[in-house]
RNA sequence: GAGACUGUAGCUCAGUUGGUUUAGAGCAUUACCUUGACAGGGUAGGGGUCGGGGGUUCGAAUCCCUCCAGUCUCACCA
């Protein structure tokens, strides 16, 4: 009763059978009991994104970890979710709005709201359902989402809490400033790049002195609006008789004070700078020293304020090449030299960032960075690869408060209340109406007269808390104590500040430890020619285009194949092809099992249970070493080591070997073996290549089996070490005689007399059960012969410190055989050579240890034994 | 400007406290053979002054110094 398989490996079909089934299983819902916990949560992507390489990367990773976990019997629960990513999906729906003819400014804030959530609705949720196509094995019940209430509780909740410690405060400070998303951001979301620009040099007059003027020089003219000063060094000789003078600013006229402060460098430039204090940090500082005026000239959405004075309303980048002609036609402009410099743009909207004075919340970092600092400096929280310690590190050394309002509608408004100069920070209005009674010691204010701050709060927010959100914890100790602290945390690097570190800092804040035990950081995913993957670049694969073509486990072998953690992934397609061929690769080793007709009157042969002995040997030897691996987080090293295992050993070899001749039955226990080292084939694989190892296992599954996915791992057997070694040397000996027909233009399969020298080593291996039947059979032998040394003809091999004879009534080619003998000699030689050098050392032999110059003189040894062999071997050649 | 990391075969990378056959794997490539499980399979081969130089050591891809190249992070002077 053989089982109908088809051709090649269907994984679409395949995929989505399985992936319906093990849900239906409930295999993926985790509750607490009593087995240990093996949590992750999912970094969460952003609710109306679509899936593309990182996701793939960091998710599969994921789910190898959790299906490994889950295999090894512990309780693994893999909480996915979507963040509501404030700047980003305001950013989307108003745009939608406006291809619509809505303006965001007409809307109310409620009925913005109402289109963002119809929105969120409509597209959210699409990359988890993207997930599921992967095989990603989360607990889908405990889908969270960072704006839904039990998440916002949260938010709040560590709001209020922070404020009441003191850790949280409200501020004037300078700000980068969007102008495009008409928000403030946090330092970590604007990139600074270096970017081709021009040095303006221009004239500011001398006030009263006709034809007299300063040079500055300054990347920005248009900020001359805003000047309220001009700085030069008190030790620059060149200005030092400008003591008490005052400059015009040039356009509008503007009589402004030269001040000296050695914060210019006489260096660059012209040694003279302009102060603009309302744009530029430095300058900002400058001003409140020399008690500057301060002239704000942009409005929020980057055009020229009336305190600008001209230009009203034009956007800063058309005022900038305005003004440099208005300067030019004035005769102001001294040169414009090109230059390059360092611009910052928002990470979102890639707007060129203003930096801006400005009422904002802040966290002080400073206070909560501590312990978090401690946690991965001492290995408490560990990071893999370990180098990420050292950006870490300087970055929470140095770390800067962070600023979490945001002016959007779409994420959590700040639960802060506002009356007159007072301010109450509460859960509810009620509450903070209460507070702002008390203060103000008038009980007669009204709910209607207090106002809730009109901002968001940083995405990052609600991110931070993530690993205590997701499990409910402040409002449900129970799961929270059984999943918390999770296992690992798998991300990309490039989060590590905005989100890694923010997570720390809360798990030490409100937990009083670690939100995770290990941080595997991936790399980015690129493309061949090292560019990040992008949309804009339009060198990303549609992701669910690659699952359909390679199928789910095809791509994730690729992906895995080639990430170590944290170096970056050169995606190329040809991997995600190797995986496929690799599936397909199995698919055929099962159809081969099933094709075998069995003849249960056949007692199995000796070279078929010797086969098996050694592939279940190997199997625990491979499954050893494939679990150090992925305890070191080196996925991609595991993986090769089994498909090396699959491919090599079990097809190439183990297969070939008890695989019976063309149309002749087998033996049952040769198929139960066979199917049985194929099932523990499916478990150690099935954590990479889920689908697959599922299918074939379940062709294979006794009643008594539970489904692959939930089975657990073959307990480990001692490996014998002599019969794995044996083997090496068997197969070396059928490469031999493969090597000398193919050499010698004989068919593989044209059956010849081997003769083996009688030495101890020859002696010991062809002792061994099976040994001699293999030979036989996978090296197209008549007859094995023991012989006595120089009794030997025909083709001559060595292996190890063996002579084997490969016999053909075939004319020998002497010539050819001579040359091959001399090239192995001259290998030899200057092997010995090398070896000798070292052993001749005095130094080296005094002071090696002794296990050392052992395998030296082992070596040594060795080597003059197998160069004995060959100038025999050349000697009758030649005699012959 | 400060710091971190990387440089090993055509490509991507291993090489775990300096010593296990004069440096390994996968892919790619070449030749031959095979094609009755396999979108293939088998066998063999080519290809590397381990970025350059110097040093420590009996011994260095591995440790130290220096130079070169590249990547990244942080901070930024108009």
């Amino acid at each position: 009763m053989s089982i109908q398989l088809s051709k090649h490996f269907e994984s679409a079909a395949v995929e989505q059978k399985w992936y319906a089934y093990w849900e239906s299983k409930g295999y993926f819902a985790s509750t607490p009991d009593e087995r240990d916990p093996y949590t992750i949560l999912i970094p969460p992507p952003n609710v109306t994104g679509v899936l593309h390489m990182g996701h793939m990367l960091n998710n599969t990773i994921q789910d190898v970890l959790i299906r490994r976990a889950r295999l090894n019997g512990l309780n693994a629960c893999w909480v996915p979710g979507t963040d509501h990513a404030s700047i980003a999906t305001e950013a989307k729906v108003v745009k939608m709005l406006r291809e619509k003819g809505i303006k965001k400014s007409d809307l109310t804030r409620d009925e913005f709201l109402e289109h963002a959530w119809g929105w969120k609705e409509e597209y959210g949720g699409k990359i988890l359902k993207q997930l599921r196509k992967l095989g990603a094995s989360c607990d889908w019940d405990r889908t969270a989402f960072t704006m839904d209430e039990v998440r916002s509780e949260h938010v709040y909740k560590a709001f209020v809490d922070l404020y009441e410690k003191g850790k949280l405060y409200r501020g004037l400070r300078m700000v980068n400033w969007d102008p495009e998303a008409q928000t403030v951001l946090s330092n970590e979301e604007v990139i600074h790049n270096e970017e081709n620009g021009k040095l303006y040099h221009m004239k500011y007059m001398i006030v009263g002195e006709v034809g007299k003027y300063v040079t500055i020089a300054t990347t920005r003219p248009e900020t001359l609006l805003g000047d309220t000063a001009i700085a030069v060094h008190p030790d620059d000789p060149r200005y030092t008789d400008l003591k008490g003078k005052s400059v015009t600013v040039p356009l509008i006229n503007r009589d402004v004070k030269i001040i000296f402060d050695d914060y210019v460098d006489i260096e660059f430039g012209t040694g003279a700078l302009k102060v603009t204090p309302a744009h530029d940090v430095n300058d900002y500082e400058l001003g409140k020293k020399h008690n500057l005026g301060v002239v704000d000239i942009f409005e929020d959405n980057g055009s020229i304020s009336e305190a600008g004075l001209l230009y009203i309303g034009m956007d800063r980048f058309d005022v900038r090449k305005q003004i440099v002609k208005d300067l030019k036609n004035a005769d102001l402009i001294v040169e414009i030299e090109d230059y390059r410099h360092s611009v910052g743009r928002s990470e979102r909207t890639n707007a060129v960032v203003e930096p801006k004075l400005s009422l904002q919340w802040y966290v002080d970092m400073p206070a909560i960075a501590k312990p978090a600092l401690e946690a991965v400096e001492s290995d408490e929280v560990e990071f893999f690869p370990k180098n990420m310690k050292n950006t870490y590190r300087h970055w929470m050394s140095n770390i800067k408060d962070w600023c979490i309002s945001r002016q959007l509608w779409w994420g959590h408004r700040i639960p802060a209340y506002y009356y007159g100069d007072y301010v109450a920070v509460a859960l509810d209005a009620e509450t903070a109406l209460k507070s702002i009674q008390e203060q103000a010691k008038d009980p007669s204010i009204t709910m209607s007269e207090i106002k809730q701050d009109e901002d968001v709060l940083d995405t990052w927010f609600s991110s931070w808390l993530w690993p205590m959100s997701t499990f409910n914890g402040w409002f449900d100790q129970k799961e929270l104590d059984y999943y918390y602290p999770t296992s690992v945390l798998v991300t990309g690097w490039d989060i590590i500040f905005l989100w890694v570190a923010r997570m720390v800092m809360a798990g030490y804040e409100w937990q009083g430890t670690f939100p995770f035990k290990d941080v595997y950081f991936t790399g980015m995913v690129r493309d061949k020619k090292r560019r990040k993957m992008s949309k804009s670049l339009g060198n990303s694969p549609d992701a669910l285009k690659l699952i359909e073509e390679f199928g789910a486990d095809g791509v994730r072998f690729g992906m895995l194949s080639c990430s170590p953690a944290g170096g970056d992934l050169l995606f190329d397609d040809k991997l995600c092809l190797q995986g496929r061929n690799f599936s397909n690769k199995i698919w055929n080793a099962l159809k081969l099992i099933h094709s075998w007709d069995i003849d249960e009157s056949l007692s199995q042969p000796t070279e078929n249970t010797l086969a098996s002995e050694w592939i279940n040997h190997k199997f625990n030897e491979v499954s050893k070493l494939t679990e150090q691996s992925i305890a070191d987080y080196r996925l991609s090293e595991a993986l090769i080591k089994l498909y090396s295992y699959i491919w090599d050993d079990y097809c190439s070899w183990y297969l070939e070997m008890i695989k019976p001749a063309y149309q002749s039955p087998i033996d049952s226990a040769s198929v139960n073996q066979a199917k049985a080292a194929l099932k523990n084939i499916c478990i150690l694989l099935h954590p990479f290549m889920p689908f697959i190892t599922e299918e074939v296992w379940s062709t294979l599954k006794t009643d008594d089996d539970s489904d692959c996915i939930v089975t657990r791992y073959p307990e480990y057997i001692e490996v014998d070490e002599s019969l794995v070694s044996d083997f090496e040397r068997l197969k070396e000996v059928v490469s031999s005689i493969r090597d000398t027909k193919n050499q010698n233009q004989i068919n593989l399969k044209e059956l010849l007399p081997l003769s083996v020298v009688q030495d101890d080593e020859s002696t010991q291996l062809l002792s061994r059960a099976g040994i001699k039947e293999t030979m036989l059979k996978i090296g197209y032998l008549e007859s094995i012969n023991v012989i006595a040394d120089g009794e030997g003809s025909g083709y001559g091999f060595i292996v190890g410190k063996s002579k084997y004879y490969l016999e053909s009534n075939q004319e020998i080619d002497a010539e050819a055989e001579l040359q091959k003998l001399l090239e192995e000699l001259k290998y030899q030689e200057g092997f010995l050579i090398s070896v000798t050098k070292k052993l001749d050392n005095k130094g080296f032999v005094a002071n090696a240890p002794a296990k050392v110059v052992e395998m030296e003189q082992k070596k040594k040894d060795d080597s003059i034994a197998r160069i004995a062999l060959i100038k025999e071997a050349i000697d009758r050649l030649k005699k012959s």
